[in-house]
DNA sequence: CCTATCATCGAACACTTGTTCGAAGTGTCC
DNA sequence: GGACACTTCGAACAAGTGTTCGATGATAGG
């Protein structure tokens, strides 16, 4: 539901719920207080509860606002593009771009993806699903058009997420190479990695398959 | 520090570790209480403070020890191995056993890593540094060797550990491929995208190298 | 068997949490 | 200017939090 008419209401939640995404990321969903919030947005703690009923929508509208407008940026982005290669190259650049842009709400996205109930869980998790199947179903496609074997589809598809998702352990747009080079470098190491690269076949690789810890290690 | 001669209390120490690990695991360390603990454990509230001195306290224990054996046994593994690549190949491959035997302790690793306060964090990060450090080193050589270039070397690295710890959010070993297999694929997907692959060079990978995205897009 | 150390416990404390409720303020249209 | 809906607030509540303390049970060595 992004990008609607946006009246005085709307405009205060939506700064209520980046302003509240802010604090989330920074100190966690569950160490932040309504507290904090009010403190943050400058309002009543009472006052707050005039745009959500409970601490936990207030999250679940985190989540759902950003992740719906992920989802139709990709979809209007993807949108006439035939080639599933660049479908996934245009997917992996809008995922990072947003990301980069919206790096609080991502990280909340991201990392307090199980701290709402089952309920509102259920509401998110059926968008998540849908973009899910879309990265593994383009895969797939990928997979058979460029006969690429031995490789599992799923552990390819949340190989790629966890590139995508993990950057807000890390990622310092101060330090680092910005958006367009993180999205270049990502598609490049993911792509030509799922691709395939024949000089690996005859190399350490294979060599090597045989496991060296198959048995079951213990740490304690 | 571990594999110690275990004591009567360094085995309860241990018992305690691992069920509280999973209980974190669960239910997210701030959302656990102390008397979750208590239940899961069938120790009095109070009798749980004989072994640490505070909540956070039973956190950082948790994430240390997991920590101290993931990379002991790391080092272990590497010794007198040469070739980088096979270096990297058996590090990934400790990694994910780890990962997948341990599922619970890495995911409060994982997930919980800025719970702890300052001074505890900087116990652990200084481990977790060495550990990244390591990598990051292993792929700047192996990119050396092989000329890899146009790749950062600090984006290849955290895509890795991407790869390798995202697997918590995912992977079910009752449905998904077993740990040899986890290992191997994600090995060959990293491995063989970091080296380049030639076919992607003349393709849509360059062909679409200007970004669609430059503009800083906001979602709100 | 006695004793000193280890291990465990129940009960309580001080504090923070999310949420509610009725009232008061604010703006807008007739 | 009066009426009405929209928005904000202070104060309070009940429940749950991590932690402490003094006392009691268990265990092993002499």
């Amino acid at each position: 539901m992004p990008s609607e008419p946006q009246s005085r209401y709307d405009q205060k939640l939506v700064y209520v719920l980046k302003t509240s995404a802010a604090v989330f990321a920074e100190k966690g969903y569950h160490s932040t207080s309504m507290r904090d919030i009010s403190r943050a947005t400058k309002m009543s703690l009472s006052g707050l509860y005039y745009y959500f009923n409970s601490k936990e929508e207030l999250l679940f509208l985190i989540q759902d606002y950003c992740f719906s407008t992920v989802i139709e940026d990709c979809r209007r982005l993807l949108d006439g593009v035939q080639d599933p290669v660049r479908r996934l190259k245009l997917l992996i650049e809008n995922h990072l771009n947003y990301f980069v842009n919206n790096m609080n709400e991502m990280k909340v996205l991201s990392h307090e993806a199980n701290s709402i109930s089952r309920e509102l869980f259920r509401k998110i998790n059926t968008k998540k699903r849908q973009y899910v199947d879309l990265v593994m179903s383009l895969l797939a496609e990928i997979a058979r058009e460029n006969h690429v074997e031995r490789v599992d589809i799923r552990v390819a598809t949340f190989s790629l997420f966890g590139m995508m998702n993990w950057i807000y352990n890390w990622y310092d747009p101060r330090k680092d190479v910005d958006v367009a080079g993180l999205s270049n470098n990502i598609t490049r190491l993911f792509l030509s990695g799922f691709l395939g690269d024949k000089r690996l076949e005859s190399r350490t690789l294979d060599a090597g398959s045989e496991s060296h810890l198959d048995r079951a290690v213990s740490i304690w």
